[in-house]
RNA sequence: CGGGGUGUGGCGCAGUCCGGUAGCGCAGGGCGUUUGGGACGCCAAGGUCGCAGGUUCGAAUCCUGCCACCCCGACCA
């Protein structure tokens, strides 16, 4: 390609609503262009690195034995209301009517109506099992898009979704997907990790996403670096301590520490760390007593894993200021399990401890030196708080480090939560009626872009990964329209690397070198040649990858065999 | 949804407090000089100042309403 023939539209200064590198990078190399809030044109730089992504998954999810096909963006809400999600699933949901005043939704996601067609389509056990995918435009009318493409509201999506005679089927498949995804983000070359997720609102049981590790990633992940342990720090297990609990060897006294409210404060004012605090915090129980929580002062409750509990009502409330001081004769602030009768439930993490401080659940008092059983009576211990970096892996196999991800990918077993609702049933080999077993994968397609983006920059662009780059070498002739050698040397070397199936772009706009040098790293392009009299006179030509710090010259007659071993 | 902020030429901004008829940089056009890291000079062009109403002799500026966009927020004792 000629930049000449092509569409460049690079910027100096991005736009003042971008906030993170990805988005800014996309906007001032022109890969992207915003049409309203969350909804983005992929402009023909951008688009070409989309379709790469793309190839590689559809390449991928064909090895790995799925099925194309390509389902309507528009669905009508019958469907929707079969499955009971037209009610379920809130204002993200794009509600349209046509004409007729008929309900339709643009489709967030596409359970329901690959289940039509399956059910349509699907009577034998003979048939099964099956997994359908497609590349397709989602809308989901997210409650605040930003970040560009990494959060929009429009976006494209690799959904697919299998079905199966039985659950094992379901969990070989399962197992099919998790290699395809880790095949996928290998090739797209991105550091990446699977990690054991949180079923959410879809529902079903096992669930992995797949992140790519990036510090600007929304989200927490706990990995052990000693083994491939990973998982959403919401759902990562904080296991017990190891060490036994300390004997008590302080007494137990009431101080005053008027104005303390926070751990941070009392630390301050008692001079300790906070890993010898505990703090209280109470929620409704479900027989409407308040329920007591118990955190190490350095720990963060986990609202997630607290609510899993039965004594705790769902959703999680933090008890308000009158049934606090009514149940505990204090504020919050000085709360504590002494004299409570309550339900107490305490961190694994706050039985290991002795001689603590704690609120004395009377106003502007705490305990120190305060122990269970001598003290308190002994909580009733479980995991309600998030792991932090140090704590032992729950695969026993190390301790747990913490990154930040960006999601990219995500399989469920959805079991049978659609197929009950939308009747997917077929006959066994006895003739007899079954509901099938059903997966679902996604993967966020416009969403890699950004997130390979927030990878792989540096404070001159974009370093795509080879697989995704736009281009794969970038030629920038000096003089092109002034040296008749430069410009032979240069459409040469061109034809020659289009010969060999090369993506090369070809800088032969009339612009100052610095101009084609800033416009080609900005765009990402991996590999740049620069042609020039200067060397051409000892028949050399300049190399320099996108991510080396100094170009090297290379003989002119063998460049096509370096360039070619360097891709 | 709640809180905060911003809308001035394609992009980045000044001007708004204190009304007097819009300016800077970049990009884009023409001419010339340049050409190995985002060139320089000259000339020309480009703006319903988000929209609608109001106040005023006069509104980008003051008032009212609306719209759009951005940021923060659902780990609290």
């Amino acid at each position: 390609m000629r930049v000449s023939q092509f569409f460049l539209s690079t910027l100096k200064e991005a736009p003042s609503d971008a906030e993170v590198v990805s988005h800014k990078l996309m906007l001032r190399a022109g890969l992207i262009k915003r049409l309203t809030s969350g909804v983005y044109t992929w402009m023909p730089l951008g688009l070409r690195v989309l379709r790469k992504v793309e190839n590689i998954i559809r390449e991928e999810m064909n090895r790995g034995g799925a099925i194309e096909l390509l389902m309507p963006a528009v669905q009508p809400a019958e469907l929707w209301k079969e499955s009971t999600r037209w009610d379920q699933y809130g204002p993200e949901l794009l509600r349209i009517k046509d004409r007729h005043q008929r309900d339709f939704c643009f489709g967030p996601t596409h359970e329901e109506v690959v289940s039509d067609v399956v059910r349509r389509e699907i009577k034998s056990y003979r048939q099964l099992p099956l997994n359908f995918y497609q590349i397709q435009t989602k809308f989901r009318d997210e409650i605040r898009p930003r970040f560009g493409v990494m959060r929009g509201r429009e976006f494209i999506m690799k959904d697919a979704y299998s079905f199966h005679a039985d659950y094992e089927d379901l969990q070989r498949e399962y197992l099919n997907m998790h290699e395809t995804y880790s095949r996928i983000f290998t090739r797209l070359g991105l550091k990446f990790r699977a990690v054991a997720a949180d079923t959410g609102s879809i529902g079903g049981t096992g669930s992995h996403e797949f992140h790519v590790l990036a510090d600007s990633g929304e989200d927490a992940i706990a990995y052990c670096p000693q083994s491939d342990y990973a998982a959403n720090v919401e759902l990562a297990e904080a296991v017990a301590p190891k060490t036994p609990r300390p004997a008590a060897s302080q007494p137990l006294q009431k101080v005053p520490t008027p104005d303390v409210k926070t751990i941070a404060e009392l630390c301050a004012f008692l001079k300790i760390p906070a890993e010898r605090t505990v703090k209280a915090v109470v929620v409704d129980g479900t027989n409407d007593q308040p329920v007591l929580l118990l955190i190490r002062g350095d720990h963060e409750l986990n609202l997630v894993k607290a609510g899993k509990l039965a004594q705790i009502r769902q959703p999680v409330a933090f008890s308000s200021a009158e049934s606090i001081r009514a149940a505990f004769g204090a504020d919050p602030g000085s709360l504590g399990p002494a004299g409570y009768s309550g339900t107490v439930i305490a961190d694994r993490a706050v039985m290991a401890m002795a001689d603590f401080v704690i609120g004395a659940n009377a106003n502007d008092h705490h305990y120190t030196g305060a122990n269970f059983i001598r003290d308190f009576p002994e909580p009733v211990a479980t995991d309600i708080r998030n792991v932090v970096t140090g704590d032992a892996s729950p695969d026993g196999k190390g301790t747990l480090a913490i990154c930040r991800g960006i999601e990219v990918g995500h399989i469920f077993q959805l079991r049978t939560k659609y197929s009950t609702a939308l009747k997917l049933a077929f006959l066994d080999e006895s003739g007899k009626s079954q509901i099938m077993e059903m997966g679902c994968y996604g993967i966020g397609v416009t969403r890699i872009v950004a997130a390979a983006i927030e990878q792989n920059h540096d404070e001159r662009g974009i370093m795509f990964p080879r697989a995704i780059a736009p281009f794969d070498v970038a030629i920038v002739p000096i003089g092109y329209h002034k040296s008749t050698q430069v410009k032979a040397a240069t459409d040469q070397l061109y034809d020659d690397l289009i010969a060999e199936g090369i993506d090369v772009l070809l800088d032969n706009r009339d612009e100052r070198p610095g101009a084609m040098f800033a416009d080609m790293e900005l765009i990402g392009v991996p590999h740049r040649v620069v042609i020039g009299e200067r060397g051409l006179k000892d028949g050399q030509l300049e190399y320099k990858g996108r991510r080396d710090t100094q170009p090297h010259n290379l003989p002119l007659t063998e460049a096509i065999n370096s360039i070619k071993s360097m891709l």
